[in-house]
DNA sequence: ATGCCAGGTAACACCTGA
């Protein structure tokens, strides 16, 4: 049996994380990664160091914020940057290509949304809109799709150590909620979820307050796979590995399993 | 109610993040 590994991950800033990553594609050895918060510019991305250990490197970066890329042990082709609907949109947020020939990956960096009562709300909700009408669109072809990403969502309450102290935010609001139910009422799959129900599984811990070490933390990343894809899903998870090492992102590494045969 | 921590930029302080 041929299978892949597909993972996500937000590395805050892909400079200051790069031993830590390059030290993760080595153990782990994911067949494609999908990288959020490079926070710098495409002539910036240490793109050789990343080929040296047997990847292929696409970007699509911003200075200071923001920043998606894809890496694959296979040839990536038919790269496309930025959401189509707001051609005023400059925020690097969304990148996808097709790797190993049949699979359109895509890396999403979901805004964040905070504070709920400023424009930075509405910008998330219409983003949201803007990626619905997209997958909507991928999910008239038949070819596997992978959309992985930081979507800023926390889709219930038993994926935040404790709702209470989220009820004010962008990541939990309702509006935010509904909207990332829609993208799986289009027929996508959650990975992770199709193989681990259970609550509090977290793919984020804030730096502040002992968060990491409390376990208080936030499901936030997340993997979602058209029909075609999830046929072939043969397994999903939370690499927590690299959240425990020195320099760590506050973001670890979800990752699913795909047969190719 | 606020800051906690971390990164980037720029400049010795402020913005953003979730």
């Amino acid at each position: 049996m041929t299978t892949i590994k597909i993972a996500t991950w937000n590395v805050n800033s892909i400079k200051a994380r790069l031993q830590n990553v390059l030290g993760w594609l080595r153990s782990f050895s994911p067949d494609v990664v999908l990288l959020q918060e490079i926070k710098c510019v495409d002539e910036a991305f240490p793109r050789l160091e990343i080929e040296d250990i047997g990847y292929n490197v696409a970007t699509h970066g911003q200075k200071t914020y923001n920043g998606v890329a894809i890496l694959s042990k296979s040839p990536i082709e038919d790269v496309a940057a930025r959401l189509p609907g707001d051609d005023t949109d400059e925020q690097a947020r969304y990148l996808e290509a097709t790797v190993f020939g049949k699979i359109r990956v895509a890396s999403i960096y979901l805004p964040n949304g905070n504070p709920i009562d400023a424009p930075k709300f509405p910008y998330k909700l219409a983003w949201m809109e803007r990626l619905e009408r997209h997958m909507a669109r991928a999910l008239t072809s038949d070819e596997m799709a992978v959309f992985g990403g930081d979507y800023n969502v926390i889709p219930r309450d038993s994926d935040v150590y404790e709702p209470r102290a989220f009820a004010e935010d962008a990541l939990m609001q309702p509006e935010s909620r509904a909207r990332f139910r829609t993208m799986l009422h289009l027929g996508l799959t959650d990975a992770l979820r199709a193989f681990h129900p259970e609550p509090h599984l977290y793919s984020y811990w804030d730096y502040q307050a002992g968060a990491w070490q409390k376990d208080q933390g936030l499901l936030i990343d997340h993997i979602l796979l058209s029909p075609q894809a999830a046929d072939r899903l043969t397994g999903s998870g939370i690499d927590k590995t690299p959240r425990g090492q020195e320099k760590a992102s506050d973001h670890t590494p979800v990752w699913c399993e795909l047969n190719l045969d």
